[in-house]
DNA sequence: TTGACATACTATGACAGTCATAGTAATATA
DNA sequence: TATATTACTATGACTGTCATAGTATGTCAA
C-alpha cells in the first residue's frame, strides 16, 4: 500500500494533531480517531492506541479535559474539551513545527554551501 | 534556551539529512556533525550520538559505505560515501517529507470542515 | 613539558512515542 | 442469534534520540 508515512514523521505531531480538532469542538476518542482518518483519505495512518496514549498524555498535563457523555443508557463516550493551557500549547506547537520546517528546509534543499 | 526543537519533530529526519549532506561530498562524522551545527546556527540540536547511530543504520541497510582516510599518522577519520541505494532512499525521503507536509497543513491548519 | 582544549570516534543504557495485539462492552442490522 | 460497528482500555515490544562516559590524537599557550 502506497500513501503509507513512516511512523517517524507523525512522532511529535499527534498531539498537535488532537488539539486542532478539540480547538474547534469538543470530541469523544474515537470521534477524534475517524476524523483524522476521514480527511486524510486514510493515508495518516494513526493509530487508535496511538490516540489514546496522546489523550492521556495531553490531560496528565492539562491540555484538555475528558468528561462523559449523558448517553445515559450504554454507548458510553468519553469528551475531551481543551484547556487554555492546551490553547497555548497548540500555539507553541504550531510554532515549533514551522521553525522546524524552516531548519529542515535549510538542510534539506539543494542550496551550495 | 530557546530554539531548541523537540527531538520527536526531529525524528526521521536524520537519516535524511546525513544523505543530503553525503549527496554532495564525502565526509567523515564529525565533519558532518559540525556541518549541521554551523549551517543551523546551533539551533538544530542534533547529538554526536544520535549522528553515529545514524552511520551505523544507513550503513546497515546499504546507503552508505564507510572507509578510513588516508592520515596515516593518527587521527583517524571515518569517511563516508553515498551508494546507489542512498540516492534512491534519500528521494524517497524527500517525497516522504512532502508528502507528510501536505497532510500535516490538511490537519493542523485552520480549515472549516 | 605540562595542562587545557578541540578534534574524532565508540559503547551502553535510559527514555518516550508509536503500534501490534488483545480485550471488554454496548448498539444496530440482518 | 449472529455479525459488524462503535467506543474505550491495557500491555508489552520496538526504535530513534540522547545522556553519559570513555579512548586517543593534535594543537597551543604558560
Amino acid at each position: 500500500m502506497e500513501g503509507r508515512i513512516s511512523a517517524d514523521l507523525l512522532r511529535g505531531h499527534t498531539d498537535t494533531i488532537v488539539l486542532g480538532i478539540l480547538i474547534k469542538n469538543d470530541a469523544y476518542g474515537y470521534q477524534i480517531y475517524k476524523s483524522i482518518m476521514d480527511r486524510t483519505e486514510g493515508l495518516y495512518q494513526l493509530k487508535e492506541a496511538t490516540l489514546y496514549s496522546s489523550y492521556k498524555r495531553l490531560e496528565k498535563e492539562g491540555c484538555i479535559i475528558a468528561y462523559w457523555g449523558d448517553e445515559s443508557q450504554g454507548g458510553r463516550r468519553k469528551y475531551y474539551r481543551i484547556t487554555d493551557k492546551g490553547r497555548v500549547q497548540y500555539q507553541q506547537n504550531i510554532a515549533d513545527w514551522e521553525f522546524t520546517q524552516r531548519i529542515l528546509k535549510r538542510l534539506l534543499k539543494e542550496e551550495e554551501d
